[in-house]
DNA sequence: ATGCGGACCTGTTAGC
DNA sequence: TGCTAACAGGTCCGCA
């Protein structure tokens, strides 16, 4: 669920809710997730105020009077803004109740997600230290791509899906921008040249972009309790499509693992 | 330094 | 129908 359109999706949503308000109090219901939670975490959270929501990579980072509370999605999370009373479910680990009488409430089965806080250089942090740039960003372009991969012998797909090279390029996006650029996903980094960079910078954007304006459709409900399969599911070309025929050849395309991750791809079309 | 495999969790689905 | 195995959209760590 949460690739980079979706945190941005959830960013925009929750956004207009908590930006300006005061945390009351936090009620953690597990002692950790992908780390364990800070055991005085309503105490340090009560009474700040939430200044501005930003986003880096897949993190969520709530800007507060007194540092950054962040948080990450992981694989199966998700962040709703309820109504104080609403009883919580199965895997609603942390409640963040809030002035205006409503809560964030963090929902995450597997518990890969993650909520910390840290002080106010953010960006300095351990966890965000490394993170390479943005792909929405113009310095995140073709050429950048180009000299970073220049002597590595790693697969493509897992190349563009390391967050030290770009942030936010999950599995499915990183299968669906190798389509869109005509790249073989095995093909070694190193081994393709500047022109072809240059073209699957442009898919990354386009698709991630598509993604979230995708996911601004989903915004109108964001509120339903029911969490349903986000509606850019639709517009996946390769993804999830193993067996089927490529859209532009015709061809069935190929299943296969790279680095323990589904990839799809059309042997034909990609090279 | 690079690249790979495993680990962290639970839920759902495919297959017998 | 019921059981088991495989798999799931992320990230970090340790080892070769």
């Amino acid at each position: 669920m949460p690739e980079l359109p979706e945190v941005e999706t959830s960013r925009r949503g929750i956004a207009p809710v908590v930006e300006g308000q005061t945390i009351t109090s936090v009620v953690c219901r597990v002692a950790r997730l992908r780390l364990p939670l800070p055991a005085d975490l309503s105490s340090r959270l009560s009474g700040r105020k939430i200044l501005k929501l930003d986003r880096r990579a897949k993190y969520l980072l709530f800007r507060l009077d007194i540092g950054t509370l962040l948080i990450h999605l992981g694989m199966s999370g998700h962040l709703r803004i309820v109504s104080a009373g609403t009883p919580c479910d199965r895997h609603d680990h942390v409640d963040i109740h809030l002035g205006n009488d409503t809560v964030i409430r963090f929902h995450d089965p597997r518990k890969f997600g993650l909520v910390a806080l840290i002080g106010d250089a953010a960006e300095e942090h351990p966890l965000l230290c490394h993170l390479g740039p943005e792909p929405l960003i113009r310095e995140f372009n073709g050429q950048s791509l180009f000299q970073r991969s220049r002597g590595r012998k790693i697969a493509v797909k897992s190349f563009i899906m390391d967050q030290q090279i770009v942030v936010g390029v999950g599995n499915i996006y990183a299968s669906e921008a190798l389509f869109r650029a005509g790249i073989h996903p095995l093909r070694a980094a190193g081994r393709i040249a500047a022109t072809r960079y240059q073209l699957l910078a442009e898919s990354i954007k386009d698709v991630l972009s598509e993604a979230i304006d995708a996911g601004g459709t989903t915004l109108r409900d964001f509120f339903d309790s029911s969490a349903r399969p986000g509606y850019f599911r639709n517009n996946l070309l390769v993804y999830g499509c193993g067996g089927q025929p490529c859209r532009t050849c015709g061809c069935a395309l190929k299943s296969i693992r790279i680095a323990q991750r589904a990839t799809v791809y059309c042997a034909y079309c990609q090279h």
